[in-house]
DNA sequence: ATTCAGATTGCAACCGGTTGCAAAAATTGT
DNA sequence: ACAATTTTTGCAACCGGTTGCAATCTGAAT
């Protein structure tokens, strides 16, 4: 089918070897075969087959990118953050959807099958557990958007989900609010399960202040708007701490069709900053989530980790910031 | 690293061959060989190289993905889709973010050294002639989202966008509206193009009927809106026909914060129905595309391409409907 | 028990590259 | 011009599989 070394080597009239070393970087060629080589390669439109030669250097380039948050804008970011910076660095991302399965053993199995060098789990929601299993099987993974731990089993890179609870808390108490509310992403997702613990941390030790709490079925616009339709039915806290951006904007939805407004009769938090929350008609004050940065550090990371397999796991930790808009009152 | 055949053959005391045979399905082993090379297998953690197989099999299973579109959350939608359909049916998708580059030249060369089975372009604003490259490299390749040509040079599956202008105009003056407006997406991409000759085809040949039109920068929020707000200086028409949603999201946040609303001083249908224009606050009228129709059908294309790799290059065409909402006054 | 077709097996060559090693060529110093 | 280095080159083995072919085995039929 296409044109491999062999026939390049005879036309250019040189060995194998010497076609091979001029594709591969840090070899000994003369110019002058070098020249022949390319010559021949052009006429022939040769391009090397990376996957021949994964198989004597053990390395694919192939870094496998896996995701179950295909339903949340956010991600759109972070896919194309993602795939910009390993094309940049020469690596090739391999998606992988994991829909609603939570047990890695598919994905590491055809991982496995196709060679990849590294793994990224991009996911706020899996649990760690998910990316130690690549762990376990000596493929270097790092986990984006994951859990932070002080002594993690694999490499994390994140924000602290705690902090951003404390963070939201603070916040809402700052500007006065005296009955505040936590409206989770869905119970089980560990990002939820860390916002909630910093939450209801800094708001336990405040004096004065009722705290209500409910969750939402997942982190996206009909779940928020849902859920705070139903905040709504009863007495509902004068603002509240939306789990995520999507979620916030189903929740300001929720609102306006209630006949009230953000932030006169109801403020709201969110969280991420992702794009759609600077939409004019949006104007959604939140916690932003430096992602390119955590993308960037991610990718660095696990090529570091390709280097020295077995790196010590490292959790790398970003800040978190609040970003002034139109859904909380002033301070 | 990994385990390997060899190593396998010999615990289970057979010929290599036999446990390639095992895993080749077709291939003649007797039960009591395949047993043994199955537990040998299990007792190591054996898991094929694909890769290598591939070298003489001719067949990676790997799907060059690639796309421009990454701040478009329709193409989550469609990635979602793509990775789904593509793994359930044993492919693999190695994804290519486009960025700015509208030149095949690099993707290609870098898809061939993957030796990718196929090539799916994701693309509304590409030409045809990026996916001719890979066709012209013998690479079966499908432009989803492309544009339909009745002779096309390379396998097309979208919608026929020159139709999708004609359905739009038709619904504006089908609801009265006597100046109407096309706002296109940017004036390249071929969807815009091709969407302005059906609006103007049918408002050409209405009587009475007052036409303006002008371009947004980019199928986004931000050209959207500045693209209504220039409008909405001069004298406005009545209704408009918007490149697609999300730039109809700019649009109606343009009308809102000039204090107008939709649709009692200015109506909007868009083009694509993606996931937020249902969403309550939004409430979008708009032209469905059927996406999940086009990616599978994609698929199915590409995959045939792969069976017959020289398969006369085909248009699959599907049909587009009006989704009624809140955005255009009643008929 | 013998024959024969069909199923199963192992050998060895091959897929498209890389790489250690020793021989050949080019360069340097004197 | 000659020896000592340093560079460049080709050979051949290898990476982890697949596959055509001939040899061996199996079981049914005679």
């Amino acid at each position: 089918m296409a044109v491999t070394l062999k026939e390049v080597a005879e036309r250019a009239g040189v060995s194998r070897s010497a076609v091979s070393r001029t594709y591969t970087d840090g070899a000994s060629v003369s110019p002058k075969t070098r020249k022949k080589v390319e010559k021949a390669a052009k006429e022939l439109g040769y391009s090397p087959n990376a996957l021949a030669s994964s198989l004597t250097t053990g390395r694919t380039k192939l870094i496998g990118l896996i995701s179950n948050n295909f339903h949340n804008p956010l991600f759109l970011e972070v896919f194309d953050l993602f795939t910009r910076r390993l094309q940049e660095k020469g690596l090739r991302p391999l998606l992988v959807n994991l829909t609603d399965e939570t047990d890695p053993e598919n994905s590491l199995r055809m991982l496995k099958q196709y060679s990849v060098d590294g793994v990224i789990v991009a996911s706020s929601t899996l649990s760690p557990e998910f990316a130690k299993a690549f762990h376990d099987a000596k493929i270097p993974v790092v986990h984006s958007f994951g859990r932070f731990a002080s002594a993690p089993d694999v490499h994390v890179v994140g924000v602290d989900n705690v902090e951003c609870g404390r963070m939201a808390a603070r916040t809402l108490l700052a500007r006065g609010y005296k009955h505040i509310g936590f409206l989770g992403g869905p119970k089980g997702a560990t990002s939820t399960v860390d916002r909630r613990a910093g939450f209801m941390e800094v708001t336990g030790q405040a004096k004065g202040i009722k705290v209500k709490e409910s969750n939402a079925a997942a982190y996206s616009f009909e779940a928020g708007r849902t859920a705070m339709l139903k905040e709504l039915k009863g007495t509902h806290a004068e603002a509240y701490f939306c789990g995520d951006d999507v979620m916030s904007i189903g929740a300001l939805s929720a609102i306006n069709s209630s006949g009230l407004s953000a932030p006169t009769d109801i403020g709201i938090i969110g969280l991420n900053d992702m794009e759609m929350a600077k939409w004019e008609n949006i104007d959604l004050t939140t916690i932003r989530q430096p992602i390119k940065q955590i993308v960037d550090s991610s990718v660095e990371l696990v090529m570091a980790a390709l280097e020295d397999s077995n790196r010590h796991p490292e959790a790398r930790l970003f800040s978190c910031q609040v970003i002034e808009r139109g859904t909380l009152r002033p301070i």
